[in-house]
DNA sequence: GCCAACGTTGGC
DNA sequence: GCCAACGTTGGC
């Protein structure tokens, strides 16, 4: 069982949308490294932390879960879809999606100001690495986030 | 809206 | 294979 954090634009695509769509590919991964996470490492069931980026106070805003396995991300294949990738064929395919249900919503999001402030949090990608839209989290990290939506 | 960080592309 | 140029992400 493994834990992760995926970061989504909420103004692209919200947690709340996830909750009226009950299910969603988790389209348009166009990095190398958040590629190999889904394709090599992501399981069916881990544990996803919902992250709301590029906002005023971007944060931690509900639980999701890995709901397929890995499969050839189809937008690539498609001229007239922005994630059109003419180097991804369906022989050898570039890119990869998992699909993804809600689990359910924080009672209290957690704000990237609280992970900062917090030092157990220290570590964490998101702090580091801020860039990296699929990053793995402990399970150290999984609890006491949670802990603090409470 | 700015810009630092950083990933990708492509000429050489 | 290096690295400059360029594009994107995402916090502020």
């Amino acid at each position: 069982m493994n834990y992760w954090l995926f970061k989504s634009e909420p103004s692209d695509y919200s947690f709340d949308d996830l909750i009226n769509d009950k299910e969603t590919p988790w389209e348009g991964i166009r990095n190398y490294q958040a590629r190999n996470f889904i394709r090599d490492k992501v399981q069916v069931n881990d544990n996803i932390l919902f992250y709301h980026s590029n906002i005023k106070t971007p944060h931690v805003v509900g639980i999701a879960k890995v709901s397929s396995e890995a499969y050839p991300d189809y937008y690539a294949f498609d001229k007239s879809n922005k994630y059109y990738d003419p180097k991804s064929t369906k022989e050898n395919p570039r890119w990869f999606m998992i699909d993804v249900q809600p689990v359910k919503k924080l009672n209290k999001i957690v704000t990237l100001e609280d992970i900062k402030n917090n030092t157990n949090l220290k570590d964490m990608v998101l702090v580091n690495r801020s860039r990296l839209s699929i990053q793995p989290v402990t399970k150290q990290q999984w609890e006491m986030i949670i802990n603090m939506s409470s």
